[in-house]
DNA sequence: ATGTTATTAAGAACTCAATATCAATACAAC
DNA sequence: GTTGTATTGATATTGAGTTCTTAATAACAT
């Protein structure tokens, strides 16, 4: 006769942790992402919130973006050849323009006309994006 | 009183070998990316050429797209997200579609007009991409 | 055919981003 | 304040992709 020691997890999809807390990392590399106004790496996160928080690790910066993806308030940007950059989700569809110089990745608003015109047939098409290179404004040597 | 060895290389770039073979393993995969219409992954690649070449290793691959690569015979193509993939050099300006059932990417002949208007003050436009994303013709059902 | 050396296959080692581990800390409910 | 536990920082580990190492093989000039 064997008891079977009841395991509530036993099937169960792994839930998060019963309250959430808020603390200073968080809150400062919350305020980073919203304030940015281009998508972020991961390492831009950890550089520009360690001012406001000395002695953050980077697997919290990483942690932080997941709990914001699942949140839904934090989209990843893919740009060709690179790893994923972040930003504040809810904008409206844009793409990308990325700097030659400083490799930054800038938002471009507006979309191309008639991209439909571009499929094959055969093909359906359910999405697009397109990314612009360049020389953004500082590296051109604008001020600011 | 001391004797210097002449080293010519010294401080001379490394340079190839002072003779270029033609191997079986090089031109299978020169034939295998030749006759693909579409970018090819290394082990796109690999697979392939193993068919006419049984027991080619990867890094013989990796050394071949090398090769072409400084030849100017091939060039990579980087779709967000991805690995770089290969294709030959020489085909006019173009762009890619990329299939979400079975990730292969596919070459997409003319170019949206007007990108220069997505393109704001102070930002130096020197080159585009642009991806489509949808189902190919053979993952929406078509036999061929 | 022979010698020189470019090329190969196999697997170890590397790179880089991302994840897991774990003791220490700090948030929040009481 | 005390307690429970979510969160953190430091660092080890992973994983995918690519490159290096080495002895063996094979291309090509002679």
């Amino acid at each position: 006769m064997t008891i079977e020691k009841s395991r509530a997890n036993d099937t169960v999809a792994k839930t998060g942790p019963r309250t959430k807390r808020r603390t200073r990392q968080r809150s400062v590399i919350q305020r980073v992402l919203l304030e940015a106004n281009r998508p972020l790496s991961p390492h831009d996160i950890l550089q520009a919130a360690q001012v406001k928080t000395p002695g953050l690790g980077i697997a919290t910066v990483y942690r932080a973006i997941h709990t914001m993806m699942a949140d839904g308030t934090l989209v990843s940007v893919k740009v060709p050849g690179e790893a994923p950059r972040y930003e504040s989700a809810g904008k409206e569809h844009h793409h990308h323009f990325q700097c030659r110089e400083c490799d930054d990745v800038f938002d471009i608003q507006g979309c191309p006309p008639d991209i439909n015109m571009l499929v094959p047939k055969g093909f359906r098409l359910e999405g697009h994006q397109v990314v612009l290179y360049g020389v953004c404004p500082p590296c051109t040597g604008m001020p600011a």
